[in-house]
DNA sequence: CAGATGACTCCCA
DNA sequence: CTGGGAGCCATCT
């Protein structure tokens, strides 16, 4: 049996605990919190690999892919995100600029070796000029 | 160790 | 917008 000790997963999971409701993250996202060599593929493997029991601690649903879309076959994703409170547009896509979680709080990574998201310009720019 | 696979992402035509 | 291809990492054959 393949019996899983490796923290890596767990601290996946731990970081995608993280994501609050009404918020979303991308694969990429939840890598860069995790760090340690840790890649977007990787994060949807591990979440494909989410024990049952653990789907309900663990909010997978949050998790998108960069493009602001849905990974997973079916629609109970987005049916679990619509109930969130997320919206989705004609094109079932997320605004990341709005829905986009901002990462995890510099005291709570640096205490659990975990790292922040570095600030998207691009995307939350409010432009107050 | 090599090859295949996958809830990824980026780039280019 | 759609497709194809490369790069990426962990896990299983």
């Amino acid at each position: 049996m393949t019996e899983r000790t490796d923290d890596l997963y767990g601290r996946i999971y731990e970081a995608v605990q993280l994501v609050p409701q009404g918020k979303v993250a991308t694969y990429g996202d939840i890598a860069a919190v995790v760090g340690n060599g840790c890649d977007a593929r990787t994060v949807g493997y591990a979440l494909n690999d989410l024990p049952k029991g653990q789907d309900a601690v663990v909010p997978w649903q949050r998790i998108i892919n960069s493009s602001g879309g849905i990974s997973t076959r079916g629609t109970r994703q987005r049916r679990l995100l619509e109930q969130e409170g997320i919206v989705f547009d004609a094109r079932e896509r997320i605004d990341l600029g709005t829905y986009r979680w901002e990462g995890p709080a510099a005291e709570w990574a640096e205490a659990h070796g975990f790292h922040t998201l570095r600030p998207r310009r691009e995307e939350t720019q409010l432009r107050l000029f």
